[in-house]
DNA sequence: TTGAAAGCGCTAACAT
DNA sequence: ATGTTAGCGCTTTCAA
């Protein structure tokens, strides 16, 4: 690995100067030309890890999330890694499981990495965030809000659950449950509490406690609630999940009791991961999760080049995917 | 940030004896209590930023892989990951798309970045591997195998490409197709000569070249391949895939056909992501995929402490999960 | 066992 | 526009 000084030694210039070309700064064009000349003949490329150190602020950014193994936050890295390349930024991947002391270890690391800056998709009881801010690292919290005052890049969580809701009762289903995430988690509160309004306007009154049922996001409580539901007395004939993995679980079920849609009513917010069956009986609201990344990424970018401005949020909007309409009599 | 100093003249002691408490050289009982102490009370961080420049080597390390979406890989990163972790690594995530400059551009950062070493998924034609190498810098291939002489953990694809293709005619299928990768990768080439190998011991000639189609490894060429093989004058009925991708593809279109396993024989080399519906009537051959990659971290991470032997391949093999056999007379 | 000091490769004042 | 130089925070000889 050649330095600076062995291009600046072959170019006949200052180690400044070369430092100055490959930064953009200006530098008369017959010397660019014989640093740039030099750098090439010797295959240089600068050092990110003595920048970093010198700058305080490396070519890396961290993308702390619950787990890369749910589509929903690979479909996120994607986006977060094509705008940070774009940019020259290399992404950390940082999987916490939701537990909030990983999450904390990892804002060590930043620091201690010097990383220009932090997407963090924060687990329910997020971490030591103030750690970031002191450094002066810059943050943005995609997917859920934090309590400290950063940029977010969030879901309307409100519009998502009514559309799909609402949908349901359009295709004419009457008795509609609804499996929710953690009772302590922000969005699925806000989709959970769409559906409990379209209930009641639709039906008159709010809906029973028993066709609410809480899981953790994954395939397998989404079983567990489905199950539950499929033994009430008087179990739904339509089911909402709030989030796609919960969905996967409710239709495994649903499917092995017999009751496939559009027979039983399904919606599902967020996208089912590579269907095998023609999702078309099934009402997804599609959120745009890779402009999630997308603009979480450009905008952590802005903020590394020190743009002064407030906090902002942005919200994003999902798109409703209707089933066929079967309207059952 | 505090630094090695701060803590230094806090514990009253010299920064070389506040590094070595910090990398575990011998220190007497007594400095290593004050200088723990200090550290505590300052909340210091070592730089990893300084560590990686002086050391030439810092505690993060590469991952190269096509496509972090795909759950083959999402697992495998999942896989890294944790094993980093708990050797105190993080993990660069890296998408090329399968593009070797894209995979080059990464080595070149790998390099940049004083990274301890890398882990690839290397694309068809492999990036400029040469320039780690010479670097000094581990490299770990994982999934394929490389031309350069390097550490590898991959699938036994002979195998798995044997007992899927097997089980599909234990099931009593006849005429069984297969659709598989890109020609020029060695593993989906090697799954495929397996299920030439088995057709032909089978039923006694080889494969008509129309029952072998080829496709990216991606959803959308599966669904492809399957409309090729349904639209032959005579056409299979079954149908191996040679990844998990191609094989949703594959159902999708059989799906929209109306011929759903097992009135249509399906077998996957890989496992079905998130499937909706029973997989039970479906052959899979589950690779460990996670198992993959905390092999490859921790072999890379043996080769960053310099162990000296000869570059070593591992062979993981899969689990053969043949469908519920529905022998059809 | 401990400390002093050099230096990893770069950037940014400062001086010219 | 360009060169000189002092660090960024750490590790690692070398001496003591």
């Amino acid at each position: 690995m050649s330095t600076i000084y062995d291009v600046s030694a072959r170019a006949g210039v200052s180690p400044a100067t070369v430092s100055r070309v490959f930064n953009g700064h200006p530098v008369s064009k017959e010397k660019q030309r014989r640093v740039t000349a030099a750098a090439q003949e010797l295959g240089f490329v600068p050092s990110r890890a003595a920048r970093a150190l010198r700058r305080n602020s490396s070519e890396v950014i961290a993308l702390i999330i619950p787990d890369i193994e749910n589509p929903f936050f690979a479909m996120l890295a994607r986006g977060v890694e094509d705008c940070a390349q774009d940019a020259g930024f290399s992404v950390v991947l940082c999987n916490t499981d939701d537990d909030s002391a990983k999450e904390t270890r990892y804002f060590d690391i930043a620091n201690a990495e010097n990383m220009a800056g932090v997407i963090l998709a924060p687990s329910p009881e997020c971490g030591d965030l103030e750690r970031l801010i002191q450094a002066g690292r810059p943050v943005v919290a995609v997917d859920r809000a934090t309590e400290v005052d950063v940029d977010a890049v969030v879901i309307d969580n409100r519009a998502a659950g009514t559309a799909a809701t609402a949908a349901l009762f359009d295709q004419g289903y009457r008795r509609v449950a609804c499996i929710a995430g953690p009772k302590d988690i922000e969005d699925t509160e806000e989709r959970q509490l769409a559906w409990r309004a379209v209930v009641t306007s639709r039906t008159g009154s709010p809906p029973e406690p028993g066709l609410l049922q809480h899981g953790n996001y994954r395939v397998d409580q989404g079983r567990t609630a489905m199950s539950a539901l499929l033994e009430l007395a008087e179990p739904p004939d339509a089911v909402l999940t709030t989030n796609n993995l919960m969905g996967v679980g409710a239709l495994q079920v649903l499917h092995e009791a017999g009751l496939t849609p559009p027979g039983f009513g399904v919606a599902v917010i967020g996208e089912l991961p590579f269907p095998t069956v023609s999702p078309d009986v099934i009402t997804q609201v599609q959120l745009p999760v890779r402009q999630l990344g997308r603009t979480a990424a450009t905008m952590l970018i802005e903020r590394i080049n020190c743009d002064p401005q407030p906090a902002r949020t942005v919200v994003l909007r999902g798109v409703l995917k209707a089933a066929d309409t079967v309207n059952r009599s």
